[in-house]
DNA sequence: GATGAGGTAGACAGATCTGTCTACCCGACA
DNA sequence: TGTCGGGTAGACAGATCTGTCTACCTCATC
């Protein structure tokens, strides 16, 4: 469940109960949709109590995405390791994890991509943040890539295919088409290291197909020669 | 210049001019943040004259949209012929149309996925719209493909990578990263076609595994964006 | 028991947004 | 010439939004 809790607010302290509400209505129905005071209405909380501890409407939705950076990130991770196959491509994750997320019922896309579109270059420390949760998310796919010269690259270009994945999600009828585009643009990649690479050649220059990435046994090679 | 006109107003009729305004403020600045009064002052046009056009807003935003649809379609489908290589793979015309995109001082990410981003499901019509233009979209993207069984799925896969890659552009600080990971997901495919087939061991449910490191397609220059 | 931190309820100001309405203007054309 | 479609200017209503402010309450701790 990346997306929200459940607004269990009894007995928690009130800037814990506004960034529950916040985190609530901002991703469920936007930034701009939401008004301070129905964040105020939901979080039970006073108006003065809410303006002691955020300033404006703008530090609260930069609390906001502080916080769910940290709860996407956590969950983004755990699921990838829930998901790692015992055997095979540890890449192979992707596709069941980002399953699980379009298949919550309050999936509404990426807080990130989302609040950059809605505010736009209106709040720079929001597109700022954004950024960085794209760097993690990308360092977290990285993980998953045996190390390489061009592993950096190759990461960024499937967490850019999760992204237009997840864009789709949002306005097709259901999660299935997005989630057979995102294998068949990973399909390269989990092939080849899924056999070891030997079907491939390295492309030195480029490549996501690179199989200098994949850990080719040396033995192989020697004997082949021989 | 596939997404604002340079708004020369003078001459034109009341309901062209407005919808001239629209488009430069809803692409631009976004839809919930640009009032209907904001419209109006720049179409120089009344308000009563407005409401004549469009019964409200949403009104509008749909007008927007449908013509939105017919600009960007003929823009892309145009381009993709202008970027067709001689020889070679259609698709090598993909990568220069996107760069093209993004390097236009206007570009502000694609208008159907900001506008489900902004407005969600508060007006379904404007959804539909989004999915028509994405469904146009990926008819010309496989128009570039060979005729197989696998060409609609390929094609999905293509437009939810660049999806992704106008969605990074808009954080990304310019749209070299982006072009650089639509030039990596589109590779498998490049190499593919490029040589026939021939170099390339076909996987049995659905893409094919390039065997052989092919030139890597050469795209135009993109000027910095700042 | 006094105090102060942290909370509540809610009126209010000022801006902005959508949408309505009145009153007037102008030029094509029957 | 008179009419009428299409246009203008702008006041206004009512909602909503951000942010301020007053007045009061509650409770742990000194």
């Amino acid at each position: 469940m990346p997306t929200t809790v459940p607004l269990k607010l009894e007995g928690r302290p009130a800037r814990e109960r506004i960034l529950l509400a916040a985190h609530a209505l901002f991703y469920c129905e936007g930034i701009r949709a939401t008004g301070v005071d129905r964040v105020i209405a939901t979080a039970e909380v006073a108006k003065l109590t809410f303006y002691r501890h955020f300033p404006g409407k703008n530090d609260l939705v930069l609390a906001y995405l502080e916080r769910q950076h940290e709860n996407w990130i956590a969950w983004f991770t755990a699921a990838l390791v829930r998901h790692r196959p015992r055997r095979g491509n540890p890449l192979a994750a992707l596709v069941p994890t980002i399953a699980e997320w379009l298949a919550d019922p309050r999936f509404r896309g990426c807080a990130f991509l989302n609040t950059v579109v809605e505010l736009g270059t209106t709040l720079p420390a929001a597109t700022a943040l954004c950024r960085r949760n794209k760097q993690a998310m990308t360092a977290a796919i990285a993980d998953l890539l045996p190390p390489s010269r061009q592993r950096p690259r190759q990461a960024r270009a499937i967490a850019t295919a999760i992204d237009g994945v997840v864009m789709h999600a949002q306005f097709e009828p259901d999660a299935k088409a997005p989630l057979q585009a995102l294998r068949d643009l990973l399909r390269p990649l989990l092939v080849e290291a899924a056999d070891g690479g030997r079907k491939t050649v390295p492309t030195p220059s480029t490549g996501v197909i690179a199989t200098e990435a994949t850990p080719v046994p040396r033995t192989r090679k020697l004997r082949a020669k021989k």
